[in-house]
DNA sequence: TGCGATATTTCACTTTGTCAAGCATGCCGG
DNA sequence: CCGGCATGCTTGACAAAGTGAAATATCGCA
């Protein structure tokens, strides 16, 4: 028995929101495991290698201020470091610490559908994928 | 020349993030054009029919405590009112005012994508895309 | 040299999230 | 019928995050 193109529309989208919420629940609940947030979790994991404050706004897509915040917020918790660039001394290089590392790690092995979500998928059924999704970006 | 598994699981994430941007994006522009935040436009929409409090909590996955200021805001603005429900003087049932249907009228113009997002896929690109999402959340 | 751009911070303020407690009402078993 | 527990909503206190404007320091170039 087929179902109408709403009903599959619905379904599709239905999938759509819980991918979404895979990736929220996951990375919600590694952060609470070290009694952090999902943005703070996001944050240290983009500061393992030292990273100019300017580079973890864009990869978070917050406004610099706030990622003053966050960052202060982390590194009251010790798990980061703020060290002048010695190239330009106007931008303040981030970097985890030993332990900001070792929680970073221990974030990954609690977040292994984020690191790879496709896991289960052919090199044929990824490239179907990839291109049904650009289609749909198409609209 | 073929892409290595690994190249194509980061481009269909790089798209996962790229819909995903997309209906952020656009509802927060709706939302702008009218003062309101994505929370509220998403509030205002679910409550365009009567609607209790706690069918509008589950709808934006908030607690009650929170849903309780967004509607408070709403209200105040004029878009939305609290009725009793006289079936069960617990509840109060939430719904648009008239000014509020016609907000919520033009929010939906503002937001095609949101809408209708498979818009460009046949029943059968549907189906397709329905059965990779589902392998994909099997992980 | 001097001036407009860039990087970060600070500040004041709003919105959202969390949690505990409180109030009114509904419902059920004795 | 009633006492007690459950449910729906609100309140209050507080933390996190977003916004926008302004301050500071430094850079790079005409």
């Amino acid at each position: 028995m087929p179902k109408s193109p709403d009903e599959l529309a619905r379904e599709v989208i239905g999938l759509f929101a819980a991918i979404n919420r895979r990736y929220a629940q996951e990375s919600e609940s590694a952060a609470n495991a070290h009694e952090l947030t999902p943005l703070q979790v996001k944050a240290l994991l983009a500061a393992e290698d030292p990273v100019p404050m300017r580079r973890i706004a864009d990869h978070l897509r917050a406004e610099p201020s706030n990622v003053t915040a966050i960052i202060d917020r982390l590194e009251s918790r010790g798990l980061v470091e703020r060290h002048p660039d010695p190239g330009d001394r106007r931008v303040k290089l981030v970097a985890a610490t030993a332990a900001g590392r070792t929680v970073a790690a221990d974030l990954r092995t609690r977040m292994p559908f984020a690191g790879a979500p496709l896991a289960r998928l052919t090199t044929e059924q990824r490239e179907s994928l990839r291109e049904l999704l650009q289609l749909v970006l198409e609209t």
